[in-house]
DNA sequence: CTGAAAGCGCTTACAG
DNA sequence: CTGAAAGCGCTTACAG
């Protein structure tokens, strides 16, 4: 009953008058076979267009070569970013991914995940809710979050982040800066402005504005009241996310505060529309690709060093990835006596 | 060898000295037991926690009630709505998403199907890469794009939505509309532009500026040269995208036209920070979770008429999902002679 | 109403 | 160097 579409191994074997466990060893070069067999099968595979069955393999082998993936709230605009270099990272390593979406709580994380383990994944990557510890899932696991996270895998450094971003802004002439952040519990956030103030030079002011604190990154809602910001003397706006910056920058521009030759506003995440607005934002990118590989080697070595069946242990070893400062507004403060208009390397108070 | 992890039906069977044929047969309801030993057989796989091996099952049926979902370059921040609707309408019925991704060209389209086929999916949804049309690929398919793409199975209205954006500009009194798009040979633009133009009033202006033509919707680059457009009279900007609509309205703004005091902008798709910015952005919501739905029922419909192992036909009906308006900026032009703000019935012409 | 048996397509010791 | 055989966990006729 239910046969396949394609062919098998034992067609292969039937078809050359060999066995199928000689087939299957040519195939994957196992046992060793003469040269000459070895081709005859492998071109006969190719000729017939063998593909192996996933799940007669999955089901010897007791591993399914599919990783999960949980993604939070949806709405952060980074998701596709990340899914797509997972997917490309676990792709070349002969693994397939399973998306499943923890929007709206914590309670549809654990949904998420069970749904992946149902179906047998080898282990999971995630990047977790907000305040969410994720400990044991019963299978190898990869944290992509902050490296202030317990238990992270593998994220960008988003301290350093903030270091590129501040010493930008510094360097232009910049001292008075407001921050921008919506969420006091986040690490990420935390860490892009524990960065940013780190390089603060004596006598700069940074002081942080979180915006009304949502679940989800985009909050609507109330105006930030930046012109009075720009009153009491800040000259730049350096937003913990794209979409901060985005809102500041819209609306500075709405009260007639031109940017950049006023202030400056700077973001994080280089997202697709960043580089497109006017006046393009200067943001900090991370390293996806670099990330999605890393996490997809971890999991991939836990899972290879645990035997099938075991409950396998959260990896371990954490590691950070450099971000990339990518400059779109190299505009100095007007009213800061500078001599000229590119980035001064002195300290002019 | 590489047992599983979970209890299996022999597990169950012998726990209750009965066969596993029995076990199977109370878990699927198929068999007609008694209800008695049904109902201790329930108990003891959900005290046990057992979970069928999805491998074994697949392998047995012929079906790994997994479906796969092709999307096309995600620069694209519609996708993560998307995805998560398909997630979602996948999971309530009991089949896995495994994503990949066509980044780049129609090559990689390909490539991502035939990963997806390789890893045994029952059958694939897809949003096609521009100009792509996907004929056979082997296996159930729903196309989800515009009701003008050959095929398509399930869409937005694209051009439903388009008239309701031009009927509110004109409601609130606009006449010289124009439109912008990046790409004209996109099923989707061409929709959304022909709506829009369908309901402009006699004597009414609408022209299309179309932006540089790039491979992904969030084309960098030169200045669109509106303040020309205002200067000529425009008094609304209506983009085929909010993304659109974005680079738009921070040009506006930084040539120190007000919005939308002078001018208003509207887009489509109501991302993520449409409800944002400042001003917020009048769009036009595409009802993702109906698409999601009518695409899963459409796909399973033909994955379960088909015998496993058939090249199953692509799905044949279309059905497109009305359009809605979400309305933010209500600002009259400032120069048509009307009697109130708020979108008077007349044609003031 | 319940069970014995075959078989989905593969891999892996093991024997020849 | 190659093959026969067992078995992964399930489902589905079929027999009792």
């Amino acid at each position: 009953m239910a046969s396949r579409s394609g062919p098998t191994l034992n067609m292969i074997a039937s078809a050359l008058d060999v066995s199928v466990a000689t087939v299957s060893n040519a195939l994957s070069g196992k046992g060793r076979l003469s040269a000459e067999l070895t081709k005859r099968i492998r071109d006969k595979a190719d000729e017939l267009g063998y593909t192996p069955s996933q799940a007669a393999r999955a089901l010897r082998t007791g591993r399914s070569r599919v990783l999960g993936l949980v993604l939070p709230d949806i709405a952060n605009p980074l998701f596709p970013q990340i899914a797509q270099a997972i997917e490309y990272a676990a792709s070349t390593a002969g693994y397939g991914i399973l998306i499943a979406d923890s929007r709206g709580s914590v309670a549809m994380q654990t949904d998420a995940i069970n749904r992946l383990i149902e179906r047998d994944v080898d282990g999971i990557l995630i990047v977790p809710r907000l305040g969410t510890r994720i400990v044991d899932v019963g299978r190898p696991l990869a944290v992509i979050d902050s490296p202030s996270t317990p238990n992270s895998t593998v994220s960008a450094d988003h301290w350093q982040g903030g270091q590129l971003v501040m010493e930008h802004l510094v360097s232009l002439g910049h001292r008075h800066i407001v921050l921008i952040g919506n969420n006091p519990s986040s690490n990420v956030q935390n860490d892009r402005i524990g960065g940013m103030r780190s390089r603060l030079p004596p006598g700069g002011r940074a002081q942080v504005l979180w915006i009304e604190q949502h679940e989800d990154i985009c909050g609507k809602g109330a105006p930030l009241q930046l012109v009075e910001r720009v009153n009491a003397g800040a000259t730049a706006f350096a937003a913990v996310s794209d979409l901060h910056a985005l809102r500041a920058l819209t609306e500075l521009q709405n009260a007639g505060i031109p940017v950049p030759a006023r202030v400056s506003v700077t973001g994080f995440d280089d997202l697709a529309w960043s580089a497109m607005i006017t006046p393009a934002l200067t943001s900090v990118r991370m390293d996806v690709a670099s990330i999605a590989r890393l996490a997809i080697e971890a999991l991939l070595q836990a899972i290879e060093s645990d035997p099938p069946g075991t409950t396998g242990a959260v990896t371990a070893e954490t590691s950070s990835v450099p971000m990339t400062l990518v400059v779109r507004q190299t505009t100095a403060p007007p009213f800061v006596p500078i001599n000229n208009q590119n980035a001064p390397e002195g300290e002019p108070a």
